[in-house]
DNA sequence: GTTGAGCATAAGTTTGGCTTAGCCTGCGGG
DNA sequence: CCCGCAGGCTAAGCCAAACTTATGCTCAAC
């Protein structure tokens, strides 16, 4: 007789609903991709389990009994709605590719590109998720990252998009009071804006090893956008990367306070779980990145090739 | 990506179902009784057959994706039809007992007994078969049998229920003309009905073993129960059990043609799968079918005591 | 700060389920 | 009529999936 609490072997359900469904043990085998006898056996199993007999063997035939006819019904049925609902599901997850990235490249740098693959791909919708630290992909909060770093994380699969460089940049009307920028001791009348370590980074790069910076920086690190609006609206010379702000440099919103380049050895990367890597929203949005990327290099192919790069 | 064509483990869904429904995976694994160790195992391995991400992992808690919502949904929906369906099918199968027997037994003896059963346990049909032959019990056309042999048989259950014995019958009104039955070389003027093997083994417990028996029979073997028709309709003297036709003897329509009884060493067994021993229906059906037996046994006593065994 | 709940991961072990091999029965064609 | 074949059953042995055990981690509650 059924015990209620327990289920019965599942594997034995399913070689039940596919006999039942095609009339057949060596039919079901076949479709199983296994053998009559495994067929066989997890019917009568299902049989002794539910305490029910559900197929009437006859010599060269099986034939449902009246409770097999029920079940069988049933069964087909569950069975379908669970393959349906695997598919559904993979189509719905299709459909929204989910994106962490800092807020500085995603505010200036994505930010402006997504309206052109949200026309290439319109059945794709982008999550995006700006956060000044790495979320963990394998939690599953995130289908991809564009992180910063040496691009070697564990289970990621990385792709370099270009690398981490910095240069002061300011307002048209600052160039000339940030004439004197590339000497650390004179003192400027204009504000230094944007990230100490970058600052640091640029004057070392330069060959001053030491270098005392004004205080009242006033912002935290990564959101340099912040900064950058700033040299936008005149406040001060900010420290960025001439990637990420191209359109500022390319309209005159910003011109560079001095030629020097500095880098930090760093890239940026899109990255993704290398489980996933032929999930195919991935690969529409890797290959459309890299396009993109591609362009933005070959513009700022003069920056990044003379960028001095200082190692932590 | 879910490859169509196969299913994802059925353990793994079902290990995701009680999670899901649960809303932990401590709970599911307390569910399923197992680990959760095992349940998370099982989700993790699921996510990455069907390649979507179902839960979100929190450091104390689980959480549903918006695709795991979906499978949820269905995937509760099916297990829960599935359970529902082994219930009632089990419960489907409780109410109908199917029984089969030989002709002359259901025929004379168990059927007119019938209807007590269905008063007493108004929620089981009996579904009886009469054939001569001995059906396979094992096959699940039938629940319980009623043969003739000698109480062994692999994997059945064999309750004793009373011996075949025989004995000459007739109607009242040929009772003078039967009256030298019992000397098999003298010709009667009335016909010998029933089966021969019978009539030989009667007069060989009589001490006649080279009995001639007078042609045309006319009856198969097992079709006992027309040669008694016949006997009460007066057209000879049949051969058959005092215990299957009491009623004919109890109400006058029979009387013995001579008082001497024979058997043949076999008995009637109540017989069904040992597997099944706990089957309620069959319970009930044996418990019922006992007591009847009891009175009966009871009422023919003097018959079975005097039985002369006739070994084959 | 300590404890406990809840999930993840690794490694070792068991057992369910599969395969192989062989048998039986009935059908159909030579 | 007989033999081959199709379809199902059973037994025995093997293997990988799935379970257990053990440990670690994180957060919440006291």
């Amino acid at each position: 007789m059924l015990n209620h609490r327990r289920f019965p072997s599942l594997s034995s359900i399913r070689a039940f609903e596919a006999a039942a469904r095609l009339g057949s043990f060596a039919k079901a085998a076949e479709e199983l991709d296994t053998t009559a006898a495994s067929v066989s056996y997890h019917v009568r199993r299902l049989e002794e389990q539910i305490g029910v007999r559900l197929f009437l063997r006859h010599a060269q035939r099986v034939e449902l009994t009246e409770s097999g006819e029920l079940v069988a019904r049933e069964a087909i049925n569950a069975f379908a709605t669970l393959r349906a609902c695997f598919i559904k599901a993979a189509d719905m997850d299709e459909g929204r590719l989910s994106l962490t990235t800092l807020p500085t490249l995603g505010t200036s740098w994505l930010t402006p590109k997504l309206g052109k693959f949200r026309t290439k791909h319109p059945e794709i919708v982008i999550d995006l998720d700006l956060s000044p630290d790495a979320q963990d992909l394998s939690s599953g909060r995130f289908d991809v990252a564009i992180r910063n770093g040496h691009g070697r994380w564990p289970g990621l699969r990385a792709i370099e998009m270009f690398p981490s460089i910095f240069m002061p940049l300011c307002a048209p009307a600052l160039k000339d009071a940030a004439a004197g920028i590339a000497d650390p001791r004179r003192q400027l009348d204009v504000p230094l804006l944007g990230r100490s370590d970058w600052w640091m980074r640029w004057y070392r790069a330069l060959g001053f090893s030491d270098v005392v910076l004004p205080g009242s920086f006033g912002t935290h690190l990564s959101a340099e956008y912040l900064d950058i609006a700033a040299a936008v609206a005149g406040h001060g010379i900010a420290i960025g990367s001439p990637i990420l702000f191209r359109n500022e440099l390319e309209t005159g919103r910003l011109v560079p306070a001095h030629d020097f380049v500095a880098g930090d050895g760093r890239s940026f990367w899109f990255t993704f779980p290398i489980a996933r890597q032929n999930s195919s929203k991935i690969v529409k949005f890797r290959d459309w990145l890299s396009s993109e990327v591609e362009r933005d290099r070959d513009a700022a192919r003069s920056f990044i090739r003379r960028a001095a790069m200082v190692e932590s």
